[in-house]
Order: structure tokens, then sequence, then C-alpha cells
RNA sequence: GGGCGCUUAGCUCAGUGGUAGAGCGCUUCGUUUACACCGAAGAUGUCGGGGGUUCGAAACCCUCAGUGCCCA
């Protein structure tokens, strides 16, 4: 290439070269960092806080684009955006490996003691914790590093202490001894958003309580928790058992006398209608139990182990324990009936998977109706949009039935709980500024993680303190999550956020994406084997062509699908704008000076302003409404389709040609590349900073502005045009094509009724981009196209048979299309009740497609046989 | 059992009343100095089945059959 015109750009696209010097090059000029005290109007976004264990995952990708493509996009437009990021500290999972570091050297926690376990973990978290942040700079993300917040630095712990003492204060906050899930592997109770449940193979056996004078037949699926029942429950209204209610009843094994009671709770359907009460073991038993003054004892200890029931399962594991009830019942006759594998829902810890045991204990809980009450109108009443909106109904069915939510978690690390029982049983709850009594201790659990994420969208700004950054930047613009944690982490935040922020919500709207999914729309995971890792696909095509593609796919509250090769997809239209940007440079384009008076440019170049303009207006609107996928669609046929294989083939003519002609395309050229990479530095920031910087010479596209929509700069009309050139071309390729002529080759033609078409200042481009001479030798063949008539020489050898398999085909389609409008042409409903346009529309279908059946079969009969 | 969806080209998905679209894949031709990570041309669909509304339905209504997620 020793003629090409030296350019600053390297010849071919590579990623790895760019990304990270760019990344630092953002970051040294600060462009990042949000100004509280800014006349901007704010643009606020707190980050999801990923995990401190966590690494990058492919939804963090997705996530995470599309909050930088938000707060870009805003940042360009002259708002102060803040996109603030940070951790939470994962109570049991961070709990957890630190354990499993410990179990390996052969030590528990309570070999450390938990002041000592606590400084371990926070060791760990400078050491290999937070390894997601420096992902997060590979993707591109434009978040203030000078804002980085963590669930348990200082700050934020003032504010959970100050939260729980004011929602305690309230009467919000309470103590009490409920049936709570308990995972006895973790050790801790659990809320119930944090079971998950899924059809497990059981069994159900039906046992007849009782001896010669009274006997009940109860069903089961927990054999095991027998030795813990304080009744039997019958339907009130159940004929079958009415003679039985009152009396008492053996418990076998145990042989204790316990009730029969009536409840209009028991399912008469279910089973044998005849129910077991085991209060402290179901949360359903201990409703009845509650009501019924029934004694509730407690037969299982922490760890799942049976204790306590004064029998000889005692010791053992309550799985174990099942079979081994069964087995001792059906020895002594008592198993009327068994049903195995008997498919029911079964609740499993969400960190481990163990089987959760429902647990009667003491806890702390936050009293969640009117709080609720709260989240739900904030969102009923439009204060808060939920995006998309098909996602509402999911949110209010779950936070209007929400129950009171158990925080206390029986861990070491997490925010301790600030409640302190002094020598008599005392209670003070102790905010931040509060010392606790002399003599008093400290309630030893900690809080569950998701309290103090609740707080995320203020006590990172600095709540409860009236800082600048609170008063900027609170209430957040928009929160951008997955579906899959409106439960757990959205609904807290509104919770929180209505309450301590005197009823201001906690974000504008809460925009909802979808989760990433593999190749055959199948959920990834490791067990399935189809998990991906984005660093793997940023290394191999670039942290944009991960971008582009995620946003590409995202539409709102959908879930997406991906496949490496469609990465590789955006990783070409990547490569496709360098070497678009190239050309521009190697041709002279260029950003300097007024961009010509739009009347005085030529069809083409109107035309491409004309979709550049109409593109801005889409993409803009697209964006404001969270339509990610369809932006990036628009985006990507825009710059593909309209400009690099159309614009610049068809102004290569006019720039080959020189002169004012050239200088005003080259101008059109620069604008509408510098206008396109704006629009997508957004999607693809890398690669958008380098060509644009290159390109025009500006400082950076972080802080160029963001392209508005300008109607005067638009002519519909060249549109028109530019139909016309592009069909005359098409056929001529397509002619060329059947013809069996290379690409490469030229051919001699001529136009006819190119004046006539108004297309006669076209020819020189019509003629570059279809590789056309002018006419030498004698006319062999010719196409029409609309009113042009295109006549080659190919010097005798045109192949026949191949035009005749075109046109025939042509004729087919036209035929076909006409018999079609004249169908609804004829139909008088369609005259007497179609609006005017559509018949008019039809019409002129009609009338095209005669004229097309007419000029084909003269073409046709005019062939050589 | 309740709620929300989905079923459109080989695959993944757009398309909310007027001649069916995209990406990837597929076929053919091609090194024409921006680009073979490319260009050009091309093939591919009784829009899940059945009813209904309408001049007109992939789209609206009913129904059946699959299928997914959330909650209980």
């Amino acid at each position: 290439m020793s003629d090409t015109p030296s350019i600053n750009l390297a010849a071919a696209f590579t990623p790895a070269d760019i990304e990270a010097p760019l990344y630092q090059k953002w970051l040294d000029a600060g462009y990042f960092r949000a100004d509280a005290h800014s006349a901007k109007p704010p643009f606020t976004i707190v980050i999801p806080p990923p995990n401190v264990t966590g690494s990058l995952h492919i939804g963090h990708a997705l996530d995470h684009t599309l909050q930088d493509i938000l707060i870009r996009m805003k940042r360009m437009k002259g708002f102060e955006a803040l996109w603030l990021p940070g951790m939470d500290h994962a109570g049991i999972a961070t709990q957890n490996v630190v354990e499993k570091q410990l179990a390996a050297q052969g030590k528990s926690r309570h070999d450390l003691g938990r002041e000592a376990f606590v400084a371990k973990v926070w060791e760990w978290k400078a050491e290999s914790g937070g390894a997601i942040l420096d992902q997060m700079k590979r993707l591109g993300d434009s978040v203030d590093w000078s804002r980085e917040r963590f669930t348990m630095d200082e700050g934020l712990s003032k504010s959970v202490l100050e939260i729980f003492k004011r929602l305690y204060d309230a009467g919000l906050i309470y103590r009490a001894e409920r049936i709570i899930n308990w995972c006895p592997r973790c050790l801790t109770a659990l809320s119930d958003i944090e079971v998950e449940h899924s059809d497990d193979a059981g069994e159900f056996v039906q046992v007849r309580y009782g001896d010669d004078e009274v006997s009940i037949t109860v069903a089961t699926t927990r054999a095991e928790t027998m030795m813990g029942d304080g009744a039997v429950a019958v339907h009130p209204d159940d004929e079958r058992y009415a003679h039985l209610i009152g009396k008492k009843v053996l418990l076998p094994l145990v042989n204790r006398y316990i009730p029969i009671i009536a409840d209009e709770i028991v399912d008469p359907e279910f089973g044998t209608g005849a129910v077991k009460v085991t209060g402290a073991h179901d949360p359903n038993d201990f409703v009845m139990a509650t009501r019924h003054g029934i004694e509730m004892p407690i037969i299982m200890n922490e760890h799942g182990i049976m204790a306590n029931s004064g029998t000889k399962f005692d010791g053992m594991d309550r799985f174990e324990a099942r079979k081994a009830v069964v087995e001792e019942l059906r020895a002594q006759g008592r198993i009327v009936a068994e049903k195995r594998p008997y498919v029911h829902a079964v609740g499993h810890c969400q960190r481990c998977d163990t089987t959760v045991e429902p647990r009667l204990s003491l806890q702390w809980f936050v009293k969640v109706a009117p709080l609720a009450k709260a989240a739900g109108d904030a969102v009923r009443d439009g204060r808060v949009k939920i995006e998309p909106e098909e996602m509402a109904p999911r949110y209010f069915d779950w936070i209007d039935n929400m129950h009171d939510w158990c925080i206390s978690r029986q861990l070491w690390w997490g925010h301790r709980i600030p409640v302190y029982y002094g020598p008599n049983g005392e209670i003070v709850v102790c905010g931040p500024n509060d010392v606790p009594p002399e003599g008093y201790t400290q309630d030893s659990d900690v809080l569950d993680t998701w309290f103090s994420s609740g707080l995320w969208p203020f006590s990172t700004l600095g709540w409860p303190d009236g800082t600048d950054d609170v008063k900027k930047f609170y209430p957040t613009s928009v929160l951008v999550t997955g579906y899959d944690i409106l439960f757990f982490w959205v609904a807290r935040m509104m919770l929180f956020g209505l309450f301590a922020m005197d009823g201001v919500a906690p974000f504008h709207t809460i925009a909802l994406h979808g989760l990433v999914r593999d190749r055959f729309g199948k959920k990834m995971s490791k067990s399935r084997g189809n998990t991906v890792d984005p660093i793997e696909f940023m290394d191999k095509y670039g942290s944009d062509a991960l971008r582009f593609t995620l946003a590409r796919g995202a539409n709102p509250g959908a879930d997406q699908a991906l496949a490496e090769e469609w990465i590789g997809g955006a990783r070409n239209f990547a490569t496709k704008l360098w070497n678009a940007t190239r050309f521009a440079m190697m041709n002279g384009a260029t950003v300097a000076g007024e961009l010509p008076a739009f009347s005085s440019l030529g069809a083409i170049d109107q035309w491409i302003l004309t979709r550049l303009d109409e593109t801005i207006e889409e993409v803009d609107a697209l964006l404001e409404k969270y339509e990610f996928a369809k932006a990036c669609e628009l985006l990507y046929h825009f710059a593909w389709d309209d400009f690099c294989d159309w614009y610049l083939e068809l102004s290569k003519a006019s720039l080959a040609a020189g002169g004012t002609e050239a200088d005003s395309t080259k101008r059109v050229l620069g604008h509408v590349l510098d206008q396109l990479l704006r629009l997508l530095h957004p999607s693809m920031p890398f690669i958008t900073e380098e060509l644009w910087c290159s390109f025009t010479g500006g400082e950076s596209l972080v802080i160029a502005a963001w392209p508005k929509a300008n109607p005067s700069n638009r002519n519909t009309d060249s549109g028109a045009a530019i139909t016309q050139i592009q069909s005359l071309i098409t056929e001529i390729r397509r002619f060329r094509n059947d013809q069996g002529i290379k690409p490469s080759a030229k051919v001699s033609a001529q136009f006819v009724g190119l004046d006539a078409a108004g297309l006669s200042a076209y020819e020189a481009a019509v003629r570059h981009v279809s590789r056309l001479e002018p006419l030498t030798g004698t006319v062999s063949a010719n196409i029409e196209v609309g009113k042009v008539v295109v006549e080659f020489d190919l010097t005798g050898a045109v192949d026949v048979a191949a035009e005749r398999a075109r046109l025939t085909k042509d004729l087919a389609t036209a035929e076909k299309d006409r018999a079609t409008a004249k169908v609804k042409l004829d139909n008088e409903g369609f005259m007497a009740k179609a609006p005017m346009e559509v018949v008019q529309e039809i019409r002129a279908r009609l009338a095209q497609t005669t004229a097309d059946i007419e000029r084909i079969t003269a073409q046709l009969a005019a062939l050589p046989k």
C-alpha cells in the first residue's frame, strides 16, 4: 500500500491493543467522576452490587453493558452522570469461602473465635475479594471509582445502624419466636426468598395413630417429625372424624397421648383428611398449634439431627430417621398406605442446596405490611415505573403478599444486630451515635445481607448524613437489573428507601432485563456445562463485540440466547467500522468547517443525511425507553447497509472526481461518520473512541456531545431517488450475475431514459458501483428497471437461457402480486371500507405490476430462440 | 392451584390490522487498493392446530395442544 495516504490509524483492528490504554486514559482524565456541585442536572445509577466473592459472569456483562450505555449517553447529553460502583459483603457466601479455607487447615471458625475469624474474612477480602472490579474495567464500565462502596464499610454500616434504630423505634422491627427457614448446613436462618422450591421425589405415608379405643390415620411426607407431634388435626366439617374431635389419641413410638383438634386449615381432600400437628417443625402446623395452644416439642438440633425426642432415633440424621421411623411403624403394622416416590415441593437453601428445615426459633423480623403498602403504592400511582410494564403484576403480587422478613442470620460475617440485652432482660437498640449501657451484651447474630443492600441507593451517597451527594443524586434515575432479583433486592430498596427518605422512592424507573441463556435458549448452569466466560470472549473478540452482542439481544424483560459466533459477528461489525473510517480518512473526509447548506447537496448526500437524522431520532427515543436491542439493530443497519454498502460506494465516484462536489462529499462523509461514532459510543466505547480521536483529532467521545436530530436536514424525497438508484444497481448486478460476468469485469453499456427518470446526475455513481464502461460495440442485451433501460454490449456472448429464466421468474412474481392486488380491488367490501390511502396503494400496485408484466412479456418475446 | 409469558426461515429472535423480517447458518460467483472479520447475487416460512371478529389477521377474541418462568 505504498500509494495509500498516510493516516493515523492502524491497518487492522486489534482490540487488545487499544482497550486497556483507552480505559486508563479515561481514568486519568477523570471523566467518570461526578461532581455534586455542578449545575448540570443529575443522572444517577447505582450498580447492583456484585458479591465480593464473585467474578464477572455473563449476566453481569449484560447488566453492566446496559447501565454503561445509559450513563454514557446521558453524560454525552450533558447530565451530571453518576454511576456508583461497589460490592456487597454476601454474608453466607463469603463466610463459606473463608470457612472452607480454614477447613483445609483442619480448623473451624470456632477455633479462631469470632473476632479473629472476622479479621480473617477482612484479610481474605483484601487479598482475593473483588476480582470483579478489575473485570469491570475490561468491560469499559464508566463508573465513578472515587465513590466505590462496600456494604460493610464504615459509612454503610452506619446507615445500617441508623435504619435499624429508626425501624425499631417505629415498631417495625420486632423479635419473636417463629418458624423460620433453617439451613442445617449453613447453620443459619434464611428469609423466605432465599429458599428455592423444587419438586422432589419424597414419600407419602399413611400412619395409624392410636390404640384400640381411639385411632385415626394421618398422612404425612415427614414421618420423622412425628416425635414432635402435639396433636392431630381434622377439618371441623369432616363428618368422618367429627366423633373424634376433642378425644386424645396415642402417638406411636413416643407413647404420648395427643389431642385431636379441628381446624379449617386442614384440607379434607388431602390424604386421609387427618394431619399430624408438629408445631416446631412445620409452618402450617405452627399456626394451628399456636391457635389451639398445642405444645411444640423441638426434636431436632441445628444440624438436622434428631435430638431430645426421647426415642432411639435420637442421633440419627433427619433423612435416615425418616426411613427408620417408617420401618419401625411398618414393623408395628401401623402403615396403612405408602406412596413412593411422591413428588412434592421441597425447599432448598439457595446457597448450598441443602434441604431447608422449618425450625422454631427466636429471631428478629421486619414488620413488612406498612412498608410494603408504601412500596406497592409508589408503583401503583406511577411515582416509580417498572419497565417493561408486564413485570409489574409480578411485583404487586409479591409485595402485596409479603410475609414478615426474618433478618437475623446466625453468622459472624455481617452487620451485627445492634441490640443489647441487659442483665434483667432489658433490650436496648443502639443507633450510630449511641453507646450501650455498661454490662449489656450485644445480640450475637448478624443481619441479612439484603438488609444492608436494601439501603444501597442512599447509604452509598452518604445517608444518614445530609451530604451533598444525597442532595444532588438522590433519588437515583433508573435501576437496571435482571428480573430475577426483583424480589430479593429491588423490593427491599423500595421498602427502605420510602421509609428512610420521607417517602421519596429510591429510583424513578426500574428497568428490568432478562437472563443470558445458551444458544438454544436453555438456562446456563454448571451442571449443564453450558456456561460461558465473558472474559474469554473479550480476549477473543474484544469488549466492544461482547457488549454490542449483549445489547443487541436485550429486549426489555426478555431472556436472550447467546452463541459465540454471534459475538464474532459483532467483532466483524467493529472491523467494518474500522475499515470504513480508514476509507474516510484516506479519502480526505473531514469534520472541519460548516456543513454545506443542505439544499445545495446532491441526492446522495441529502439521502445519507436524512437517514442519519432519522437514525439519531429513533435511536435516541429507543434508548430512552430502554429498548437496547432495537436501538442497536437500527445502528447496525444504518452503519453497515446505508452508510457502508451504499453511501460509501456511491460517493466513490464523486470523491474520485475531485473539485467542489468532492469537497462537499468529504464534509458530509466526515459528518456522518462523526455522528455515527457518537451514536455507537455508549455501546462500543473503545473502538469508537479510537476511531473518533484518530479521525477528528478531538479529545474524547466520552465527553463529546450526543447527536441531536435536526429535521431541517432531511429530505424524504431524496430517498425516492436513492431507492431508484439502488434498484437500478441491484438489477444490473443481478443481470451480470445471471450472465456469469465476473464482478471485476467491466461491461460496456449505456443508459436510456436516465433523464426522464431524473437520475442523470448519478450516472457516474451508478457506473462506478456497477462497473459499467461506456458503450463501445453494439447492444446485445438490455434490462429495464422502472423507466430506465440499460443496454449492454456483451459481444454476442449472451446467455439467453439465463435471461429467460430470470425474466420468467420476474414475470411469475409480478403476476402473483398483480393477482393479489386485483382480488382486493374487486372486493366490494374492501373498496367500501378500506381507508383511501390503502386503496390507492393497492391501485398503484396493480398499475405497476401490470406494466411490469407487459414489459417482461415483451422482453421475453424479444429473446432469441 | 395462582400469576406472567412463549410457539414466526435450519438455529436464536424482531414484528400489536394493509404484498412476511433480522442475525447466524446455507448455495453460487468473486482478491474491483476501506474491508475475505469482505463484496455481490440467491434459496428457505399453509407465522403451533381449530374456530371467530374484520373488506383485510402473524397481529384482536375464543378454544385446544405444546412449552418456559415466577409464586403457592
